[in-house]
RNA sequence: GCCGGCGUAGUCCAAUUUGGCAGGAGACAACUCCCUUAAGAGGAGUCCAGUGCGGGUUCGAAUCCCGCCGCCGGCACCA
């Protein structure tokens, strides 16, 4: 009798475990189980209204991953929420008339729709949403703690202006001279600005060691850190006594070579120190310097320009009177903003001394022979020359002399230096956390009261997209009273960085409605540190930054009891279309839209994690999807086949079942989604041709290894099955070492590495019988006549390699 | 310029960790045949590279080493 079996109809299976799922509070984790806690976070996004192809890559595979660990036997929390502040909300507000707390909600209500269309196993009750008061009243908590704390500071610096967002950006925010999210070029400006003190961790941001991070990410943050060893050291300024210019050299050897020094433009002493006949010109040149877009100024192909300031200053080590010029290839937020110049063994000191018809010395020789003109700097160490005292020393020697002869004089000494700025936060913007900071004129700055936060950002507000920030405007959030003296007071209209908000979200999820802290320290310690992070590598140096600097300040607060919140991280690549990042902007966005309602979610589900490495990401192309779902469609006819009758087993598909548990257990780890999916592909096409009770139980245990890839199909066919639960509720499939051995193999038979006879042996088989074995066949004995055999290689179950020579 | 990573069938990819059969693990596309349908589809099979190029190590190299070429990231006047 033929069994009917319907149509797979994604739509409706999908819409049905749903609703159930969300009825039996099937993705619910509570914070104590019977089985061990393990917090599995993928970072959340950005509400901008649609969940899009490159979201469902960073989110289904983790998915996958985490359903795989709470079958294995872990009580997973796997958490969501929006990290929604940011400036795109603020500017549908100027161009749509929308309000950003309306825009906000609306989108986050169609992503969580979309979230659940997908299938992911969130537990929507821990959801965390950072533009809400509850929220970021503990952005303000903190910022007050850090500043008790001197960790926040209130500083005048040049900073980096996106002229289109209008607002100053951290270093990282800035890619190549331009603004990370609207890529306008960035202008420098001198502005007072707070900041957080992420430079005081900038050694132990460095160490990575208990974490397991890709090496590419530790690389990227090293990179970014910059750490550079030297000596920091000052010259006095001729007629400025008490003016010494403090500068920083990884070069110390070099300094009887310092024949002039440059300062930056925006070098606190330039205006001190330039001679009055200079002044006019120099002041010219800062003019020009500082409304020079940041990635001009910055290139390293523009011939250097500078001006002489007409004082001097003396190179305490040669006794002689040096220059000092102004020029902008001395960056004013690296080091102190000042150099010495050694022309002989800088190529960019040598360029500008050519032009500017400045001295060029050699004071460090390759052979140690003098040389009397330099037709290009020498950069590499070797024995000083023309170095007074010095002279004859090698270069690591001289380093340590000068350093301590430095020491010695009370000029200077060792020093670290590092590329590592301290983190902006400030932001001339509204939609995001206000600075809890009231600015008095008898007071100055001084802190809100811890209980009068949260300092609540304004609802009614004007978006004209012109005068600065909307809270500017707003006299009933501005105007207040001073909380030190009581006197008329202004509160701080700047808005935090949104990357503050990220940097602790992971601590809020614990307990999201938490009133006594930013986090329940209580159900903390049940799951913190995270212990599995994914998320996009684009944000090395960003968040996973800002959020490890974020856990060391809290930990030295007495508010954390580990130093790294992330103990394991992965990243997926990057998914691109046609070879182009995907952006609203660019018009390129793909929508998964059409794929859901065509092929259901788990076919879609399937095919982001079969595309290709997940570290790797993808260009993308649909042509494959019919693939996946055609593999799908296949699952189902078959778990919906009658049973098969009684019989013996086919040890065969055993080991194909075995082998594949295997597999998926290894790749699930490992991430390589892509292989397997393929290994499922194979071993239902393996049972497809299968009979007998090894059939039946291996289609129950393919259909475990799917539940994590496939969440409806196999929820909806393990009911239909008769199996009690939830599909998603069973144990991972158990690997039988013993079910999965091969009883024979099959031995490749070589002579002089050219494969001629394959043989089918029994598993572990000895090295003397495998050879024998392979000296009995008819064609390795007609392909030996003639040939003396030197030596024979073994590789046990895989081959026999005889070497031979020609017979003499 | 510097630092990473990657080059395998028409396409996406596997095998690289641990050197051991590339009759590719899995797919897409194309083609043939079979079976079907209201339309979709389904099944069986075929086609297709010798691993970017050159050298080296080895009994044996896609895998290890060296040098080129190409592509993709990141950094880039950081003293």
């Amino acid at each position: 009798m033929e069994k009917k079996i319907d149509r797979y109809t994604p739509a409706t299976i999908e819409e049905k475990w749903r609703d159930r799922w969300a009825l039996s509070g099937l993705h619910n984790t509570p914070d104590v189980s019977d089985k061990p806690n393990f917090y599995f976070l993928t970072m959340f996004p950005y509400p901008s209204g649609e969940i899009h192809i490159g979201h469902w890559y960073a989110f289904a595979p983790p998915d996958a991953a985490a359903r795989f660990l709470r079958m294995r036997g872990h009580n997973v929390l796997f958490p969501m929420g929006f990290d929604a502040f940011g400036i795109n909300a603020e500017n549908a507000a100027i161009d749509r008339g929308i309000h950003p707390a309306v825009w906000t909600e609306k989108n986050m209500a169609h992503m969580r729709d979309q979230f659940n269309r997908m299938g992911a196993a969130i537990d929507w009750r821990r959801e965390v949403v950072t533009c809400y008061p509850e929220y970021y009243r503990w952005n303000q908590w903190m910022f007050l703690k850090l500043f008790e704390k001197g960790l926040a500071y209130r500083g005048d610096a040049p900073v980096n202006w996106c002229p289109r967002d209008e607002t100053v950006l951290a270093n990282e925010q800035v890619i190549a001279g331009r603004c990370e999210r609207c890529d306008t070029l960035v202008v420098r400006r001198q502005m007072t600005q707070w900041f957080y003190k992420i430079t005081q961790y900038a050694d132990e941001l460095l160490k990575f060691e208990g974490l397991d991070w890709p090496e590419r990410v530790r690389v990227l943050q090293t990179n970014w850190i910059g750490r550079s060893e030297g000596v920091e050291l000052a010259f006095a300024v001729e007629g400025h006594v008490g003016d010494a210019i403090r500068f920083f050299t990884t070069r110390p050897d070099t300094i009887y070579g310092a024949t002039f020094m440059v300062l930056a433009p925006e070098h606190p002493l330039v205006a001190k120190i330039t001679a009055p006949a200079k002044q006019a010109e120099v002041e010219r040149y800062v003019e020009t310097a500082r409304n020079m877009a940041e990635i001009e100024r910055t290139s390293a192909e523009r011939e250097k320009t500078g001006v002489d300031t007409g004082a001097f200053a003396r190179n305490v080590f040669t006794g002689e009177r040096i220059p000092i010029w102004v020029a902008d290839y001395v960056l004013a937020t690296y080091g102190t903003g000042a150099i010495m110049a050694v022309p002989g063994h800088d190529e960019r000191d040598f360029a500008f001394a050519k032009k500017y018809r400045l001295e060029i010395r050699e004071v460090i020789s390759p052979d140690g022979k003098e040389h009397d003109r330099l037709d290009a700097p020498y950069i590499g160490e070797g024995s000083m020359v023309r170095s007074g005292p010095c002279s004859g020393m090698q270069s690591e020697n001289g380093k340590k002399a000068v350093a301590e002869e430095a020491k010695k004089r009370g000029i200077g000494g060792p020093s670290v230096t590092y590329r590592l700025r301290d983190w902006l936060i400030s932001r001339q913007r509204y939609w995001g956390t206000p600075i809890p900071i009231v600015h008095c004129e008898r007071c100055g700055a001084v802190p809100v009261p811890y209980d009068r936060l949260p300092v609540v950002l304004p609802r009614d507000v004007e978006f004209t997209g012109r005068g600065g920030s909307p809270l500017t405007h707003v006299a009933a959030f501005v105007d207040t009273t001073c909380p030190k003296c009581g006197g008329p007071a202004r509160r701080d209209t700047d808005t935090m960085d949104t990357f503050v908000d990220s940097s602790w979200y992971m601590y809020r999820y614990v307990d999201p409605k938490y009133d006594k802290g930013f986090m329940n320290k209580d159900l903390g310690k049940k799951w913190l540190p995270v212990q599995q992070y994914t998320g996009g590598v684009e944000h090395a140096i960003l968040h996973l930054l800002y959020m490890r600097f974020m856990a060391k300040a809290l930990r030295d607060l007495g508010e954390l009891w580990f130093d790294e919140p992330a103990l394991r991280f992965r990243y997926q690549g990057t998914i691109v279309f046609k070879g182009r990042k995907m952006s609203k902007s660019r018009g390129n966005v793909q929508t998964p839209d059409a794929y859901v309602e065509k092929y259901g979610a788990d076919t879609l589900r399937l095919f982001m994690m079969f595309m290709g490495p997940w570290v790797d990401g993808a260009d993308w192309d649909a042509s494959g999807i019919e693939g996946v779902h055609r593999f799908l469609r296949r699952v189902w006819e078959m778990a919906q086949a009658e049973a098969q009758p009684p019989g013996p087993r086919d040890p065969d598909v055993d080991r194909a079942v075995h082998r594949t548990i295997a597999k998926v257990t290894e790749d699930l780890q490992t991430y390589s989604f892509n292989t397997a999916v393929a290994a499922m592909m194979e071993l239902s096409n393996v049972l497809q041709h299968a009979t007998g009770p090894s059939r039946d139980e291996g289609v129950s245990t393919l259909l475990l290894l799917l539940a994590p890839f496939a969440p409806y199909l196999t929820e909806e066919l393990w009911e239909r099955r008769g199996g009690r639960g939830s599909v998603h509720r069973q144990s991972w499939p158990a690997f039988d070492a013993a079910m999965a051995a091969a009883k024979e193999v099959t031995l490749v038979v070589q002579i002089d590495g050219k494969v001629r006879e394959r043989i089918i042996a029994p598993a572990g088989i000895s090295t003397a019988a495998a050879e024998d074995l392979a000296l009995a066949s008819p064609k390795v004995k007609a392909a030996l006549d003639g040939r003396v055999i030197e030596r024979k290689i073994v590789v046990p179950d895989r081959l026999v390699n005889i070497v031979t020579k020609q017979r003499s």
